[in-house]
DNA sequence: GGTCATTCTTGTATGCTATACAAACAAAGA
DNA sequence: TCTTTGTTTGTATAGCATACAAGAATGACC
């Protein structure tokens, strides 16, 4: 038949082609860049397959070819994005000398620029796909195993004690920070107020006292 | 001209048509309640309006008629229902006999049936829909008030004592519920467990003790 | 180097959806 | 009865995601 048409990815048209070739790689990896900048600007439904494919001057077929669907590639985008801002903060917070300081630039730079409400949108979207949940749930472990790895390398480095166990304070954390993020979404806060009701909200989490200090203590001192 | 056509709503295109008679209050009222059905069990893009225009045996132009847009219908749905959730959550939890009972009527009711998650799609939809953000605004800062008031109402019945105002404790109580919500969604959790986590999570700042009890105390008591 | 399968790009077709719009119809009030 | 206003019924349209077709590039194997 002359070649005849060639399915998409006839063996198993459920998962996203892994692009082998170097020119594929390098067209997937700049969709996935313009879809990053448009989904969090806009959201799912603010920003189209056309529009997201001109920014990376490619075709809206690329985007179905990689992805199979607007919301895979919406899903993936959000989730590489939180590691990205997970990475960075947990950066920004390694400078701190205090564990006030460590636990201000960690929320600080998670609630910074909204970058988390392009992930809860993520994390909402996959009641109505739940095929896609598993990457997102992924995506979660990966944030509270990874804060748990930085939390617990900085209690030990720096000799103080922790008030519970780092998994327990991560999901805690991360749990407020969605909380915050959506309701200051909601009624418009900035930025600098979110941190502030972040802080109050884990603060006794984290084992602040009533004096406003937290419990973080160096290991030989008076603590616990 | 024999008539013509008659405009919708020419005065002011922006805002939603208020039925006035009878017959359309009625039609009014039967789009909401088919529009929460939908759009709580599939998610504002998994429901259509034609599917609520059925469900409701009514015409898709008339959603566009009473509502303006999808998206408005939604916020209203979702704020309407969101109030009746609180309502209930609080009426189940005046039974309560103790402090502790208290809380956990209330984060059962909130968390049972995931009634939250359509209030938190409609939360996060005023990023891309900042016209109907004073909608939700609103509806969060009633959440906060009457939460507020049927708090304060407790604690004064009761001869409770509160660890912080009441208006502190109903907003941590609400950004800590959509947190628990949204994470328990992507990582499809039972209800029972989000309880669990939601109490850790709430108690501490309710004022709970390290022996796990509550420090709401009878004002004649040992507390505070 | 020729053959061939595979990957990727380019382009078109389609079905669905929200919504704008037209006009008939119903119910009051003058 | 006539007019105005609210409501229903019906049609048209533009935008969208995506299925699909087929050429083009790439690389493996003989």
């Amino acid at each position: 038949m002359k070649g005849g048409p060639r399915l998409v990815n006839p063996s198993d048209p459920k998962h996203a082609i892994r692009a082998t070739r170097a020119a594929g790689r390098q067209t997937r990896s700049l969709l996935l860049d313009a879809a990053s900048g448009l989904f969090k600007r806009r959201g799912l439904a603010g920003a189209s397959i056309a529009d997201i494919a001109a920014a990376a001057d490619a075709f809206p077929s690329q985007i179905t070819y990689y992805f199979r669907t607007k919301e895979a590639l919406f899903v993936e985008a959000a989730c590489r994005d939180v590691l990205h801002l997970a990475r960075a903060a947990e950066e920004q917070a390694g400078r701190a000398r205090s564990a006030q300081d460590y636990t201000r630039a960690l929320v600080e730079s998670v609630l910074a620029a909204d970058g988390l409400g392009f992930f809860v949108e993520a994390m909402t979207l996959t009641r109505r796909r739940p095929d896609l949940a598993p990457f997102v749930e992924r995506t979660i472990a990966r944030l509270h195993a990874e804060g748990l790895r930085a939390y617990a390398a900085e209690i030990a480095a720096r000799g103080w004690q922790a008030p519970a166990d780092p998994e327990t304070v991560a999901r805690r954390f991360w749990a407020v920070a969605v909380g915050v993020t959506v309701e200051g979404q909601a009624m418009g806060r900035a930025p600098g107020d979110l941190v502030i009701e972040m802080l109050r909200l884990i603060a006794p989490m984290a084992g602040e006292a009533s004096d406003g200090r937290l419990r973080l203590v160096r290991a030989d001192g008076p603590g616990r």
